[in-house]
DNA sequence: CATATGGTTGAACGATCGTTTAGTGTTCTA
DNA sequence: TAGAACACTAAACGATCGTTCAACCATATG
């Protein structure tokens, strides 16, 4: 029937499925919309995945084999805890869009997954402070975890970043490599420098930190 | 009729829609749950709003103006680009809930806002270079787009955050403040010392931004 | 050849959605 | 005080949603 198709139907619905799903929505995005974008009828959708919550949740475990089998070599690659980069190292993009659609609609699948995203940022993170790549810090999981939300809130929030500075985070950066440095040289001068004066870190350490804590003043 | 709510009765709808949006997205809220939240007829709704796309415009508007009020105060108060902070500080969590959730929809009054935003903080840091609070940047507008997109996503994932290290960012942070230096200690230590050592700067450098602009070699 | 099996379809069902309509009070106004 | 204007409700409409069902066709098995 189908030309150039050598996957298999189930296959083909459930990327339709993660396609569609990050392009509109889980809840903006029928199962008639699925099975005519895989090129069946809407009763197959449900004979295979038996419901549109089951499909949903087979794009989840999907999409989360996906990153799991990247992260591993993700860390060798030198993306480390940026996750986005993961994935154009890879080529897959859809995964990447429909990660960034269904991190804020909160499925337990995707909760676990970031869980793992983030312990995976600490260990990398430690190794990187052991080969003497990356500073140390008084909070180690607390900073990995802000770098992965960070770099996942990057993911998240694609569109407006490229209407901003014109990168497209969910894009082949091999596509247009000056253009990408928007984004790569503005963070590694921040990761590599800091932001604020040391003047200004007094100031605010003084205004949140201790006026919170007060029993690590004299640890720093 | 009603007992204790002096607010009118489309500013109650309309508060009832900005919440029931934030906790389960505009698509996975229908007119009749606003409509009961809010003690009045479905019917109501739309005779007010004129529809649900119209309701959503009046809400996107609603929290727009809540945000430009706020962002002239936060500048003072020390929150700076975070807008979170500014969110927390005049206590609009409604308004802050229903940003993080519609910034992933794509509306275009939120683009907008998100564009505004970032020219602030393009502002924001531009003073804070000249007081000696900012480093400077070779990068002003591309660095205070991607300090504007850290925050707000932040925001978006908030939930993810609080299961991260325990703190919800949208909520208030004054009733807890040592459990908010777990958010606030992080940050203020990447953006004082910075994250990477000298030696993995000029690695990822060579490795990134030299690879695709050659031109700004010298002018470093 | 007969028959069972599994992939597949098209039509239909009930629920829910946004919206419309007719109608009921209530209030302001001339 | 008559009447227009307004806030508001209950009911229903058409569309779309997820899902079910009966039937079809292919292939494999006896």
């Amino acid at each position: 029937m189908r030309s150039t198709d050598d996957r298999s139907t189930v296959a083909r619905i459930r990327d339709a499925a993660i396609t569609e799903f990050a392009a509109n929505g889980v809840d903006g995005t029928g199962i008639r919309t699925i099975a005519s974008a895989a090129g069946v009828s809407p009763g197959l959708v449900i004979h295979h995945f038996g419901s549109k919550d089951e499909l949903r949740a087979a794009c989840d475990e999907h999409v989360a084999g996906i990153i799991r089998a990247i992260k591993g070599s993700a860390m060798a690659s030198g993306g480390g805890f940026d996750v986005t980069a993961a994935f154009r190292s890879v080529g897959e993009i859809p995964a990447a869009r429909y990660l960034a659609r269904t991190l804020v609609d909160g499925s337990p699948h995707v909760a676990e997954l970031v869980d793992e995203i983030a312990a995976d940022a600490v260990e990398y993170v430690a190794t990187g402070v052991a080969t003497g790549m990356i500073k140390p810090s008084q909070y180690e999981r607390e900073r990995a975890a802000i770098l992965t939300i960070w770099s996942l809130g990057a993911l998240v929030l694609h569109e407006h970043m490229e209407r901003l500075i014109g990168v497209d985070i969910t894009s082949d950066f091999s596509a247009d490599p000056k253009a990408a440095s928007a984004y790569t040289a503005p963070i590694l001068e921040i990761y590599g420098q800091g932001l604020l004066t040391e003047r200004a870190v007094q100031l605010f350490r003084e205004a949140f930190v201790d006026a919170s804590t007060d029993e690590e003043k004299e640890s720093a």
